[in-house]
DNA sequence: TTGCCGATTACCT
DNA sequence: GGTAATCGGCAAC
């Protein structure tokens, strides 16, 4: 597999092609585990959308867990089963993408065995070279070029993907998720992570960094 | 078929 | 702190 292509700019191209050359692509089996584990893990991977052979990548540092049938929060809540919710019962390392606000893309990767609907949302990165800012879930999809047409596929090379380039690894706060409320004791669990950084979505509460 | 509202963002005071 | 923008999904009628 070739990831440089001509028209990517020289100094973006050669470190992350030898990262992804090297097998670091997460796979279905990443994906295919407890949402709460893969969420955590998830954190301090790159994110890469490949458009047109040009590379945009950021690092993921803030991720929430949705933990459907049973979280209230979760769009597969009750084990609704739609159009837009069909992509989450099927394999894990699958992107789930949806349209919300009238106006914004959110990114998901589907977790667990097919039949089970859990997710995790990309909620911001911290933006490798060019891209755009990445603080908040529709900024993500927004930097990336992400919509509608990603629903359903594989993270995989080519379009879009995860690599594990061994960062070091870096204190994970844990804190509840963002735009939740109404969902009883689901809105009050501690399902969102992040890194402490200034790309986050949401500051952290004092509190948060104590903990 | 109708009507409400959302896993948000940006811009206002 | 508050709210407009903007439209697809979904449940109710």
């Amino acid at each position: 597999m070739r990831i440089a292509r001509k028209s990517a700019p020289a100094g973006r191209r050669a470190p992350l092609a030898e990262r992804v050359a090297a097998g670091n692509v997460l796979g279905p089996e990443f994906f295919d585990r407890d949402t709460v584990t893969v969420a955590r893990d998830l954190l301090g991977k790159l994110l890469v959308r490949e458009i047109n052979g040009v590379l945009l990548w950021g690092r993921l540092i803030e991720v929430e867990a949705y933990l459907g049938p049973d979280d209230l929060a979760a769009h597969s809540r009750g084990g609704r089963r739609t159009p837009r919710t069909e992509v989450m019962f099927g394999a894990a390392g699958n992107a789930y993408v949806y349209f919300t606000y009238g106006m914004h893309w959110c990114l998901n990767f589907v977790t667990r065995e097919e039949g089970v609907p859990q997710a995790v949302l990309v909620r911001a990165l911290e933006p490798g070279p060019g891209v755009g800012r990445c603080a908040g879930p529709g900024l993500v999809t927004r930097a990336l070029s992400i919509d509608r047409a990603l629903n359903g596929v594989a993270l995989q090379p080519p379009e879009l993907y995860v690599v594990d380039d061994a960062e070091p690894r870096r204190r994970i706060f844990v804190t509840p998720r963002i735009g939740v409320q109404g969902t009883g004791r689901w809105e009050k669990r501690l399902l969102r992570f992040c890194y402490d950084s200034p790309h986050l979505s949401r500051k952290l509460t004092k509190a948060a960094r104590g903990g």
